[in-house]
DNA sequence: CAGTGGTCTAGACCACCAA
DNA sequence: TGGTGGTCTAGACCACTGA
C-alpha cells in the first residue's frame, strides 16, 4: 500500500469523528505524527479535497467539509450504484446479438460504418421493479464469443476477466426524453412519460473507446448526481 | 504566474499540434528543457490528465488523449455555457422577491425554516429562443438589497462584485420532469413535454452553502455533459 | 534490461490569514 | 507577525513497460 493512500484512509477515519468545519492538524504536524514527508501528506489531502471530504484555505488551515451535500459520483457499475442507493439490483436479458455500426456508433467507437458491433440489451431492476433499460454496444473485434456467454451477471466483471477490458474513464451525456410505447411498457410507465437518458462512451486506460452505452432511467426513481468545481 | 501553470499552458499548445495517442517527451526531458524540477512537471501533467488532455501509462509514457469525446464540464455561468455551445445568451427577469425558506431550502442552505430567502426567477434565452427557466435562491442575510438591483445582466458577477460571494464548488442533481402548463408556455413547449431539471447547491471557498438553484431546460435544446473516472 | 512514470524525502521560500 | 497552506527544488528508489 502506498503511504499517501494509507495516510488518506487514516485521515478519513479521523475526519469522520470530527464536526463540519473543524480544523485538521497542520500539514507539518500530520507529517511529523505519521513519520512521512510533507509532500506525502499533501498527496493524501489532495485526494480528500477532490473527493469532497475536506477544504483548504491558504494561510488558515485544512477543514472538514460540509456533509449536507451528496458526495461526487465515481465510475460504478449498475449494481454498485443501486447498492449505494440502498436498493437490490437485478437484471433481465432482452437481447444479445451482433449488429452493424451506424454512423454515430462508428464515430464514437472509432470504427468504420457497418463494422460489426455486439449489442447487449438488458432491463435493470431495483428491488424487483424496473429501473432502467440498458443498451451496451461493444466493437465485436474486442469481445469474440460474448453473445454466447452467460450475461445474467455483471457484464463489467465478464469484460475484465475474459477480455481484459476495463473502463478507466467515461464521458456521459444526459438528456430528457419521452418514452415510446415499447420502452414505456418494459419500464412499467405510462406512454409519453418523461425519462432520463444517459449516453456514455467508456474509454480504457489507453484512452481507446471500448463501449458505448445508452441507458434510459425511470424519472420517478432515478436522478444523476455529480460535482462541478471551479478551475483553480 | 506559477511555474506549473505556465508549463501546463505551454504543454497544452504543444499537445494541440500533435495527433491523438502521440507520446509527449518524458517527464525528465520536459523538466530539463523548461528548467524546472520533475515535481513541477508532474503538477502540470496532473492537471492535463484531470482535464482529459493527456493520459499516462506507467513504464511507457505520457500520451495525447482522444479527442472524439467532449471535455469535462467545469463550473460556468449560463452565459459562458451558451457561448461554449456557440449560442448567444439572453435573459428575461420574471420575478425578484423575498420569500421564506421551506424545509428543503432550509436544509440545503443551512437555514432555519421560515428564514428569509431571496428568489430570482429568470427565463434564459439562447439565440433569442427560450432555453431554460432558472430559479435562484439565496439566504437573504447574505445579499441585502439584491432585489432592488439591476438583475438583467450576470447575477454571478453581481454576487461577486457587490457581496463577495463566489461559488467554488457545486453539487448537482439531474432529473427528468414533465412540464406543467405555466412552464410549458414560458418555454414555448407543448404541455407535458419532457424537460431536464437540474438542481444545484453552490458552496463558497469555505464550504458554506450560498445558493440553491433549480433550472428547467428544454429537452430538445440542452444536454448535460460530464466525465466520470475510476478512483485510482 | 534500459527507460518510463509513480512514490517519497528533506529541505526552502512565498502568499496569505488571523490575531 | 507567526503560522498556515502553496510552490518549488534536487535528489532517490520502486514498479512497470516494451523491445
Amino acid at each position: 500500500m502506498r503511504k499517501h493512500e494509507e495516510l488518506r484512509l487514516a485521515l478519513l477515519t479521523e475526519i469522520r469523528a470530527l464536526p463540519e468545519h473543524a480544523p485538521l492538524p497542520t500539514e507539518r504536524d500530520i507529517a511529523a505524527v505519521h513519520r512521512v514527508s510533507r509532500n506525502t501528506v499533501r498527496l493524501a489531502l489532495d485526494a480528500l479535497e477532490t473527493s469532497g471530504d475536506v477544504y483548504r484555505i491558504q494561510g488558515a488551515g485544512t477543514f472538514v467539509a460540509s456533509r449536507v451535500v451528496s458526495k461526487s459520483a465515481t465510475l460504478t457499475s449498475f449494481s454498485q450504484d443501486m447498492e449505494a442507493r440502498g436498493l437490490r439490483p437485478g437484471s433481465r436479458l432482452l437481447a444479445a446479438d451482433t449488429v452493424t455500426a451506424d454512423e454515430r456508433l462508428a464515430e464514437q467507437l472509432g470504427l468504420a460504418v457497418e463494422d460489426p458491433v455486439v449489442r447487449v440489451s438488458r432491463l435493470r431492476l431495483a428491488d424487483d421493479a424496473p429501473m432502467c433499460l440498458e443498451n451496451v454496444h461493444l466493437p465485436a473485434s474486442l469481445v469474440p464469443g460474448l453473445v454466447q456467454r452467460d450475461l445474467s451477471g455483471s457484464l463489467y466483471r465478464l469484460l475484465l476477466d475474459e477480455y481484459g477490458l476495463e473502463v478507466h474513464r467515461a464521458e456521459q451525456s444526459v438528456t430528457a426524453v419521452e418514452l415510446d410505447q415499447t420502452r414505456a411498457m418494459l419500464l412499467g410507465m405510462p406512454r409519453h412519460a418523461a425519462a432520463l437518458e444517459v449516453e456514455r462512451v467508456g474509454l480504457d486506460q489507453r484512452d481507446r473507446p471500448v463501449e458505448m452505452t445508452t441507458t434510459t432511467y425511470r424519472a420517478d426513481r432515478y436522478e444523476v448526481r455529480f460535482t462541478v468545481r471551479r478551475r483553480r
